[in-house]
DNA sequence: GCCGTTTTCGGCCCGACTGTTTTCAGTCG
């Protein structure tokens, strides 16, 4: 069973339990439980053979570990089921709506029998829910609002969607705010997550035009930004706003002195805060949005930078993706801090298209491109014949190809083009191209493009078969999800990692926003085994080569350096750093034996 | 249900905002 499994029948079981009143800590043990699971990189079911190694973690006690037992040997908890047979599950997605709350959530089950969102939205519309005690017309638009809401969206973005918003609401603020600083993304945004669920922007005003009027005009301007939909919260020094993407932005606008502690506070994550918090109490401080202060007295200590504040509490200074309290405050207590991969140090981008099968661009428009980027090196990765509907490449067409590669090379300087493909893994395993046109190529990565349902069995085995093929050097997109629209292939991670790590065969962390993958969780667990990673955007147009950055973030996020990613390597290093396939002179047989596998 | 150098009970991060109240409960991040 998955970790993601055993933290969601955690999660429900805190929901339920917090609907049902009662003891208010309980839940939230349920719910840190579940966080820590959720986050956890080995798998619970392994740390479950050794009851020890689970009561070791922070927050897990008796109670829980026989609860996890439970989960992991029924596939569920008898506290959820029970507690189902009193609550309907659909009230778990009325908990999700904005300004519904388990009380509220609870009064509306109780006074009208509402289970669903559409029962709360006909609720609403009937105006039946503004002479509820504690409700009012007011709330009883919003909520029909936020029943809107949830039924055009699950209310979550990909990271480029939100990257964009936040770019241009920040360039609109900088641009027509004279009286304006600095505009600062924070949030699960500027932590690189691969969905972000709303973008928190903080505003600091230039010396001298930082009176309450000169924030407040400001806010007024930023409620005058043309593509806000609606305004939800309109405070002192906040504002809140959905923007016609159906994004919802916070901006808090804030003292300059205050600026380092509101960044932390508001990157987060809310776990990596609150380690922070109980570290400052330990040491006779404490942390808010506002600065880091004296226990007794709250006398001022450290506010304006991040810096400060990581310094006074004897840490260096954590980068934005690892704060997720998966280990780096243990890390940066050692010292063993991993210094991240940047974007700058890329070299080269190894996916991608060009109008050989699905791609938009030439070989010579990417090359052209690319250059323009800065990098060294491309390979060109068209897609093989299994893939029809791009236009995918026979053996003929492939040597063509290759051909064209060398051709275009004269006319394109100043980068080199490396003659790729992305040969499609079939449904048996087997590499969709003869060995003989594979061992002809500069690089050739593997992925899968079908038969995407196998049971967890088949499509371990038949990731294994690709990895042991002595053409196969990088394996693209691993996991084959996209980001809210298809769940990842079902196999045994571990499994492949390690067999990536025997075979020398890399794995991909792919840019395309859609993708992302494999994901930070994953990389990690790729970093602790020693396989080589590469980041690559899988372009389908010169448009897309910029996504590198996500692919970098979502890197940085599984805690990759420099030297774990082999594309930061010069072209020569970076193709010694590739698994060395046979050559079709040196082995006559290598290249058959290696297609009947 | 978890936790503890204010430790076996009593609190669980904590401050802002909203909407409903006339001083605060509920929600949110």
């Amino acid at each position: 069973m998955e970790n993601k499994e055993v933290a969601k029948i955690l999660f429900e079981t805190a929901h339920l339990l917090e609907l049902d009143g009662g003891n208010i800590g309980r839940y939230r043990s349920y719910e840190k439980a579940a966080e820590l699971i959720y986050s956890l990189h080995e798998r619970v079911e392994d740390l479950a053979k050794d009851k020890q190694k689970l009561l070791e973690l922070p927050g897990i006690g008796e109670g829980i570990v026989e609860h996890i037992g439970e989960i992991l040997k029924t596939g569920d908890y008898s506290l959820r089921r029970k507690l189902l047979k009193k609550y309907p599950a659909t009230l778990l997605d009325v908990l999700q709506l904005q300004s519904l709350g388990p009380k509220k959530v609870s009064i509306l089950w109780r006074e009208f029998g509402a289970a669903t969102v559409q029962d709360v939205e006909k609720l609403a519309r009937e105006e039946k829910l503004r002479d509820l005690p504690g409700f009012g017309e007011k709330s009883e638009q919003n909520i029909l609002k936020a029943c809107e809401f949830f039924t055009k969206s699950t209310g979550r973005f990909r990271l480029d969607q939100a990257t964009d918003e936040a770019e241009r609401l920040s360039a609109y603020v900088r641009e027509t705010c004279s009286s304006v600083e600095s505009v600062t993304t924070a949030g699960s945004l500027r932590r690189g997550r691969d969905t972000i669920g709303d973008v928190d922007l903080l505003v600091t005003m230039r010396p001298g035009q930082d009176k309450q009027k000169d924030v407040d005009d400001v806010a007024e301007h930023i409620l005058k930004y043309p593509r806000i939909e609606r305004s939800l919260a309109h405070g002192e020094n906040k504002v809140s706003v959905v923007m016609d993407t159906g994004v919802q932005v916070d901006v808090r606008l804030l003292q300059k002195k205050c600026f380092g502690a509101a960044l932390l506070y508001f990157t987060g994550s809310k776990e990596h805060n609150v380690v922070l918090r109980g570290r400052a109490n330990d040491m006779g401080w404490t942390l808010n949005e506002y600065a880091l202060t004296t226990l007794k007295g709250g006398k001022f200590f450290a506010g304006k930078t991040e810096e400060e504040i990581y310094s006074k509490l004897k840490l260096p200074y954590i980068e934005p993706e690892l704060r997720e309290n998966t280990g780096e405050i243990e890390a940066a207590e050692k010292g063993t801090l991993p210094v991240l991969v940047r974007l700058e140090d890329m070299r080269g981008d190894l996916q991608m298209h060009t109008t050989a099968s699905d791609g938009r661009n030439s070989i010579e428009q990417m090359g052209e491109a690319a250059r323009e980027l800065g990098y060294e090196y491309i390979a060109l990765t068209d897609h093989s014949k299994a893939v029809t509907v791009a236009n995918g490449m026979d053996e003929k067409r492939t040597l063509e190809q290759i051909k064209k590669i060398r051709a275009a090379q004269e006319r394109v300087p100043g980068i080199r083009l490396l003659a790729g493909i992305e040969v499609d893994i079939l449904k048996s395993g087997q590499l969709d191209l003869d060995g003989e046109v594979l061992a002809q190529l500069d690089v050739v990565v593997a992925s899968v493009h079908s038969y995407m349902n196998l049971t967890r069995e088949e499509m371990t085995e038949r990731l294994l078969a690709a990895i042991e093929n002595p053409y196969t050097q990088i394996i693209a997109h691993p996991t084959g999800r996209l980001i809210m629209r298809r769940e990842p292939f079902d196999y045994d991670m571990q499994k492949i990692l390690d067999a990536a790590k025997k075979h020398g065969v890399a794995m991909e962390c792919n840019s395309y926003p859609d993708r992302l993958d494999l994901r930070d969780v994953h990389l990690r667990m790729a970093k602790q085994r020693g396989v080589k990673i590469v980041i690559s955007t899988d372009s389908h147009s010169t448009t897309h080569l910029p996504f590198m950055k996500y692919g970098v973030i979502t890197a940085r996020r599984g805690w990759l350096e420099k030297k774990d990613v082999i594309n930061t390597l010069p072209a020569g290093e970076l193709l010694a750093a590739l698994r060395p396939k046979p050559t079709s002179a040196g082995k006559p047989g290598a290249a058959k034996a290696a297609k009947q596998k």
